[in-house]
DNA sequence: CCATAGTGTTACTGATTGTAACACACAAAT
DNA sequence: ATTTGTGTGTTACAATCAGTAACACTATGG
């Protein structure tokens, strides 16, 4: 049978290929496939890096606009605004919706250290203000 | 040909089934497979639920200890720590290793609203204080 | 010795991802 | 107008993963 937990409704996962492909076009911000293949350090065939533009698009990654027939491909999202989908479905999944309990995991398991805690504390102190 | 890009070496992924019983490990702190079985709500077979929580041994995430031919889980890892490295690798693909810069994706993705960054700001600043 | 409870092994299937070939369309050059 | 690129659309295939489970084997308590 198959998985009873059917589709990956959400834009749960990417792969390797597709994340860095992905990373491209954020830190370049408008290419065309030609370009993302120069980019690669690996050598891949023209057709690979336009199926994995593609589907990064239709994930909603990417979006394209047309400039005389070539794709010119974009992100869709921001980074950043990714990244914290991506932690939410963490902290949803493993912390039960508390960040305050991912932040002690991620000082737990190194992703921070006191140093950034504290440069961290400030900035958000900083941002209470002024943002708001 | 293959995936070039070979091995998945990292503990990268869990499946939602995986998730299930991981969560189930950790609340409970120490189970055989038969009390797992139990606590899901659909109806899985033991030996899926077996499985499943053979593959989250092999994958680092629980241990296992023999009482009376018995197997009784318990978790390898506390959760948060595992929340904590999912969230370093988020970081490091799309956020190019700033945990600022993933604070401020989860404040733009809703994941952080202005009253819990407060609260944080306090939490860390008290962690500071008295931490260390 | 037999039933029971638990383990070990093995397997199948659908989805995902890396990788690519091939065919078609249109613009520029001859 | 025919050729030649350059780029797109379509299709495919192999490996891996995750969900699901059957079945065979082994002690242990009657």
């Amino acid at each position: 049978m198959a998985r009873n937990t059917p589709v990956r409704h959400d834009p749960a996962e990417l792969g390797e290929l597709e994340r860095e492909l992905l990373s491209i076009v954020w830190r370049i911000g408008s290419v065309t496939a030609e370009q993302v293949r120069e980019e690669l350090r690996r050598p891949l065939k023209d057709s690979t890096v336009r199926t994995v533009l593609r589907r990064l698009e239709e994930k909603g990654y990417l979006a394209h606009s047309i400039d005389e027939r070539t794709f010119v491909y974009r992100p869709a999202e921001s980074r950043q605004r990714v990244a914290g989908r991506a932690v939410k479905r963490i902290v949803d999944w493993f912390c039960e919706g508390s960040v305050e309990a991912l932040l002690i995991g991620m000082v737990d398991s190194k992703v921070l250290d006191h140093a950034e805690l504290e440069r961290l504390a400030a900035r958000i102190a900083a941002a209470q203000k002024e943002g708001k």
